[in-house]
DNA sequence: CTGTGTGCAAACACTTTGCAGGTGT
DNA sequence: ACACCTGCAAAGTGTTTGCACACAG
């Protein structure tokens, strides 16, 4: 993976570049899919502490780097933000649709599925809209009919 | 509230009379929003062991006479489903909005509002979806107004 | 009577906090 | 040099499991 962009993401969040979190930055590169805190931490290659991974991932929820993903399962995943989600300007951004497939366990960004608009009753005020749709994914349906 | 009408309940899902079951079962027709077990707990007049509570919830999660209810915090919230949401039979039921507010920090079905049909990718299969909206409710927006 | 629910104790898992020392800028 | 990261230890919180007894049907 290329560290130069990784280290120049680490930047542009205006957060220190330290192995750790490049590491674990490098690791939301890698994958596509939303990853909780136990999931990063399984995939690190070198053991850092736990606390670590946790204050990791709360910066960079902090900073704006990466968004919570809802589940069904009460752990929070979280995933990368696109770009432009800056932490004093990523309510623009804050509408996301997400796939968990029953079968893979994946949960996926569906970037350019449209978040229909949801007409609220009288009085309720909308900020923010997640919506997370669970089913079987494009892969393994392929493989249940391969 | 109705003894008779939560006695009728329990039975109609094959689940014993207990004064345990009883109790959580009014908990939640009395109120009208989603709620963790946490809040099932300090809510509860007698106490009943921790235990219990997990299990009578799990319990009425497995008969389907309660649903999960996502949120952003990873603790898994708990709402009563409506008619007709059997075990066997409540897929059609899958779906739901549902609204958090963050003033006063309640989550509440809402029921009449429509979800919108997502367009998923080629390839995916859709079995249920969620929808969570977050924003200022109805009566929080009133009181901010007032 | 039988199968299930409950309470208790304990184990287990998850997350946060405080502090001392190390590291990036 | 300074502020911030990290690791360790420990506390705090949330959830599950096993077993003995109680209770609903």
């Amino acid at each position: 993976m290329d560290t130069k962009a990784i280290k120049h993401t680490l930047k542009a969040y205006s957060l220190r570049q330290t192995e750790c979190r490049e590491e674990i930055l490098a690791i939301f590169l890698n994958k596509a899919h939303a990853l909780a805190h136990a999931d990063v931490e399984t995939q690190m290659s070198e053991k850092f502490d736990r606390v670590t991974v946790y204050r990791t991932l709360k910066t960079f929820l902090d900073k704006g780097l990466i968004h919570k993903v809802l589940d069904d399962e009460g752990s929070i995943k979280y995933a990368l933000c696109k770009d432009n989600c800056h932490q004093d300007d990523h309510h623009h951004h804050h509408d996301h649709v997400h796939f968990k497939c029953s079968s893979c366990g994946l949960t996926t960004c569906l970037d350019h599925v449209v978040i229909p608009a949801v007409v609220l009753p009288e009085g309720y005020k909308r900020v923010e809209t997640n919506l997370l749709v669970q089913g079987v994914c494009k892969d393994c349906n392929a493989k249940q009919l391969g």
